[in-house]
DNA sequence: TATTCTGTACAGTTTTTACTGAACAAACTT
DNA sequence: AAGTTTGTTCAGTAAAAACTGTACAGAATA
């Protein structure tokens, strides 16, 4: 005769499973620019049945409030989480988004878009600055390095620029006509 | 009459021009998973005449030479500088690779590879253990949350398959044929 | 207006990471 | 083989980041 397993005890193996993924998870949301400790937040929401406040969070992780509520300033800075609203609820409320496409491609343009216009905003300055530099000096072995530095910055100046058109790729959404979307196998999107 | 700049005093002015260029760029390799002094490091030998050894590092930076020899090592490992020889030199010669399409495409190509083929196979485990619990579980609800949690991680898997691809394009170096190499302006690449 | 509830700022603490110097091992020189 | 030179290991320290609890401000309730 079968035993009747309780409701805690299955929940627990569910809560198991799902710690599985999120561990995993959360170890590498670091290539998003996301910590852990935040990554495992994000990971408990998008598990969650429906939206949660900060004292859920707060107690299905055993983490303090505050933390929570840093946390989910980086989430929606990052724009992967979203508010969510009920009504009787006093309570901030909040759900992941569910789009994986839409949140982890946003993280990566929005990082490595600015990443890449500040450098290469740098390497102009630093050619007018060696410009400048050029037409003042007198010893020629600096000449010799000015035109030497000039040269590799030119190389760096061309690798930024192919990495801004391929950011553009994603940007604009070319990329999906490059490499197609793939269709979860779930009956109805939310 | 012109006054006469000393050699020194130029060659400052120089010293001055790269370190405008490797602050912002050490600034934002971490996108790379580097850590600011490493990408100093990097940096440094990127304007670097020749092949630099660990003394020379150190004291260009001003660090101890365990922590060049640590970074060294982490350059190496992400493929960013190779070893070089010179005849009559006995300590280790170092050098940055000039290739940054190269350098910088295979870092970023390992790091998500690595990353996506974990968050993958976690994924096929964690719905494994799902399965494994829908076959055992009495309750309703449970039965309920389990689909739930099966379509959900179906998403991120479609999500994953997606990037698998996109990562493939850079592998492969099909994504120079999409969006081509620029040239630097530089005269002859050595 | 007073009272309660909710999120955040801030200061202090713990934990983690980065860095250093001394000691060591391996390779080279004599 | 003895003596240098060179890179790395390791233990300890300094710096940075993550986390917490208290205190507070603003909004909702009464």
């Amino acid at each position: 005769m079968r035993s009747q397993s309780s409701y805690g005890a299955e929940l627990e193996q569910l809560e198991e499973s799902r710690n599985r993924f999120i561990s995993e998870l959360s170890n590498h949301v670091h290539l998003y620019g996301i910590t852990p400790s935040v990554g495992r937040l994000y990971g408990t929401m998008f598990f969650s049945d429906g939206p949660m406040t900060l004292d859920d969070m707060s107690e299905a992780l055993g983490m303090s409030k505050t933390s929570m509520s840093t946390g989910i300033r980086a989430l929606l800075d990052a724009n992967m989480v979203e508010r969510a609203w009920e009504k009787g609820i006093r309570k901030d409320l909040y759900q992941a988004d569910e789009d994986w496409y839409k949140s982890f491609t946003n993280v990566f343009i929005n990082r490595w878009r600015n990443a890449t216009e500040l450098n290469r905003s740098a390497i102009e300055e630093t050619k007018e600055m060696l410009n400048d530099l050029y037409a003042r000096v007198e010893h020629p072995e600096i000449i010799g390095k000015i035109q030497c530095d000039l040269g590799k910055l030119s190389d760096a100046q061309a690798y930024y620029e192919w990495l801004d058109e391929v950011i553009s790729l994603f940007e604009t959404g070319e990329i999906f006509d490059i490499v197609p979307k793939k269709k979860g196998s779930r009956k109805h999107k939310m």
